[in-house]
DNA sequence: CGCCTAATGTACGAACTAGTACGTTAGCTA
DNA sequence: TAGCTAACGTACTAGTTCGTACATTAGGCG
């Protein structure tokens, strides 16, 4: 019994500048992904947090800072799952195959993220632009993908003439829109693209697909 | 000499209903698409017409009705674009690309129609289940999609196992994300999706990929 | 040609919202 | 253990924003 009359707030840990701006992050992402930048209310983000407003403005300085800082973190979970990509053991057509279905996964897997990076587009990518951490991230899996058409290539396996960044872009593009757009998607045609039962389908179209643009009979 | 001394307001027409309910939703879809919902001002919205925010509430009740007006009357102008649709007189692979490629330039014309998808999907499409209008919309595309689908199966061409709905998705994601995420894109990976010199391209890398799904060898 | 209503304009308010001034305390360090 | 500072809380404000009450008029119609 070591606390039974104590004050409240004495449970749980206090004074721990870490937790506090993680906790502001994880509910900052959830609300901005929610109703947007400008949809997204600050009230509303320290109301869910352990701590107050005045707690956002301290460590973050405000409101758009706070969405930059949210989307960063955001952007390197992407970051550091692609450092994790090991798939050049594989022969170039296993290899594409895998990576294609890992980025579906990782789309499926994280919505708010896409949903943040739809808002980031409305607004022109300008907290991108405006950070310097997002601005040299660069991304691991385009070396990769480069590396593994250059094989492809080598081999005769591969006959499209693409490079990484289009072939990242038609493999995103994808992911991308089976989530981000499976409201009005479902809206308008009737079909849940993220529905539990169709995601071996999908996940094999985009694959399919891929492999499919990739080793083309381009001899015609 | 009519008009010297007269007030300003007598230039131009006067108690013009439709002319003024069409310049409403005209600015409105540029400042919903610019700024999203929670963004855009219906203060702003007003002062870039002719008219005033009393109008908005007059003609469409509220922010939110205005929003779905705006999205209804969008829509429109794709059903109709899609109930223009001429190419079954092609064969099946050269109908595919040629549908293809007018989802492709529908989509470049019409960033702001994009912007307003993705803020629809923000908000979970529930404008557009709300909607009488566009909950029965349906999709003039899909109907000439599947017929193409067919008659490409039938003559042995087309080798894919998939639906109107799915191809549609699968063109529509290539399209919707060179637009709706250009930004983010660009920053990035340092490529502008939208470049004019690579319009070209990227159009034919959609016709390619789609083809090339639909018509691969599938013995193996 | 006067009346009646759709169409329009003005002025305002209630509620919300980002941001801050000021005060307090936990807990490390000397 | 005293003191110092990072961390935290409360209460408030200035400005914004959606929406509306009230007043006005154009112009078709009987």
């Amino acid at each position: 019994m070591t606390s039974v009359e104590e004050p409240a707030h004495t449970g749980g840990r206090i004074r721990d500048a870490a937790r506090t701006r993680a906790e502001i992050l994880d509910v900052a992402t959830k609300e901005f992904a929610r109703a947007g930048l400008a949809g997204a209310r600050v009230d509303e983000i320290a109301a869910l947090t352990r701590t107050t407003k005045r707690m956002i403005y301290y460590y973050f300085g405000g409101k758009e800072q706070l969405f930059t800082a949210v989307l960063e973190r955001a952007y390197s979970v992407i970051r550091q799952a692609e450092q994790e990509l090991d798939v050049e053991h594989l022969d170039p057509v296993a290899a594409i195959r895998r990576l294609a279905e890992l980025t579906f996964d990782h789309h499926e897997a994280h919505p708010d993220f896409i949903r943040l990076v739809s808002i980031e587009n409305i607004h022109e990518a300008g907290h991108i632009a405006a950070s310097e951490q997002l601005g040299r991230i660069g991304s691991p899996a385009l070396e990769v993908i480069h590396r593994i058409l250059e094989s492809g290539r080598k081999s005769g396996l591969f006959t499209a003439d693409v490079d990484a960044v289009d072939l990242h872009a038609m493999i995103s593009s994808f992911c991308f829109f089976r989530v981000a757009n499976r409201h009005t998607f479902g809206a308008l045609f009737g079909r849940d693209l993220t529905a539990p039962d169709q995601r071996e389908h999908y996940r094999t179209m985009l694959g399919d697909m891929v492999i499919a643009y990739l080793t083309a009979d381009r001899t015609a």
